[in-house]
DNA sequence: ATCCGCCTCCGCCGTGCGGGGGAGTGCCGG
DNA sequence: CCGGCACTCCCCCGCACGGCGGAGGCGGAT
């Protein structure tokens, strides 16, 4: 039942308290084995490329080279790159996004409970889960908004409308439109009134204002 | 050491085999107990509202209700919700945003290993852990492009110039800028030359493109 | 003391833009 | 068969817009 190979943590803070708390909890699990620690960026790196372990724990805030940085030479450079989960103290940071961006395997919160972070380093260690603590709801959230119900004028335009919409986006005046569609100006004129009648817009910018609220360039 | 009181969860999948699969996994941990299952979102409302568990699978794909209007039914509906984790087949499903939207716990593979499974559900009992696939990195990655280094002439724009790009961003007329700025037109045509000037636009429209793409109307 | 950037304003001028009409063509569906 | 819709194009008009040049005050930096 048990596994012979444990699993190899590095752990990277630049506070030892942390680091030794850390271990503590990890070190009183059987299947856990720290094998190693560094106290800024640069020596995670290094450390992690002299132990290959599977999971390094990774403290965002550093001197020299943050964590982040830091995860992201790691993924970079090696063959069999560890999972890394990030670690950080406050909730609402920012460095969700970076940890997210740069390939991190989870984010992890200091406050967490124990188990949790055990829990959290077999699950990283095992499968390709990803972590994340409620902070990530702010994120989903504000991509929810973004692709929130399209407003109902998007589905009335026409064709030639949404085309000269499209075009009005790209911040073209009428004639250069005209030239790209292969129609008249006059012919242009009249789709950007239908297009300003259905945004309910009194001119092109606002027009194009709603284009970007209703997400209207999605597929670019 | 072992807490007396199991984890308790409720199955909601609309297959019969996967259920006894899941059912399968999660008895043979000592912790937790299955205590009801559900075939449809709607039978999973009912049988959450009847058994409150800690812990909820749910099938994105069901018939009737699908599982994310059954999570959002059951997180809003109930005082003490339960943890909902969203079970779906494929990875590249556009249903993890949703997931998050509407406040799931987590979201898992059902490719993911049974251990993978077990430690889900505790993590998300004991913690307020968010369990994502690789999904999430797309994404972040997303975010990240979005909000990707701000062009230059974003920290070039003076105090005045910034407000009458946000005015212009809000589809108002130099007159009605003028008149919520308290200064003269002249004033506001002024601003307006230097906006366009600095953004590398010949007119309004591509200054509030400018604008939009450079994310400069971030913090409203 | 000098310079420079920012903010404030003033004119003039050309034009792209938007509002208001009208009008002809095809196509689809009742 | 005819009405409705989409697409095409035309006219005129008023004006907000943007380009140009100029000017004065005010504060910080050198």
């Amino acid at each position: 039942m048990t596994g012979p190979a444990p699993i190899r943590v590095v752990l990277a803070d630049d506070e030892r308290m942390v680091r030794t708390a850390l271990r503590a909890i990890l070190s009183a699990e059987p299947d856990l084995e720290v094998v190693g620690e560094a106290a800024t960026g640069a020596e995670a790196v290094a450390v992690v490329r002299e132990q290959r372990p599977d999971v390094v724990l990774m403290d965002v805030r550093m001197p020299e080279v943050d964590g982040i940085r830091a995860t992201e030479q790691i993924l970079a450079g090696l063959a069999g790159p560890p999972r890394i989960v990030v670690v950080t103290t406050f909730e609402n940071d920012s460095y969700v996004y970076d940890a997210l961006r740069v390939g991190a395997a989870g984010f992890l919160l200091k406050r967490a409970e124990p188990d949790a972070l055990v829990g959290a380093v077999r699950l990283v260690a095992r499968s390709d889960t990803l972590l994340f603590p409620a902070a990530v709801r702010a994120l989903a959230a504000e991509h929810a908004r973004a692709g929130r119900t399209p407003p109902a004028w998007v589905g009335r335009l026409t064709g030639r409308e949404s085309e000269v919409l499209r075009h009005m986006a790209g911040g073209l005046t009428n004639a250069e439109i005209a030239r790209r569609m292969g129609v008249g100006a006059a012919t242009v004129k009249t789709h950007v009134a239908s297009v300003l009648a259905k945004t309910d817009a009194r001119d092109r910018t606002q027009a194009v204002i709603a284009a970007y609220e209703a997400g209207f360039l999605r597929g670019t």
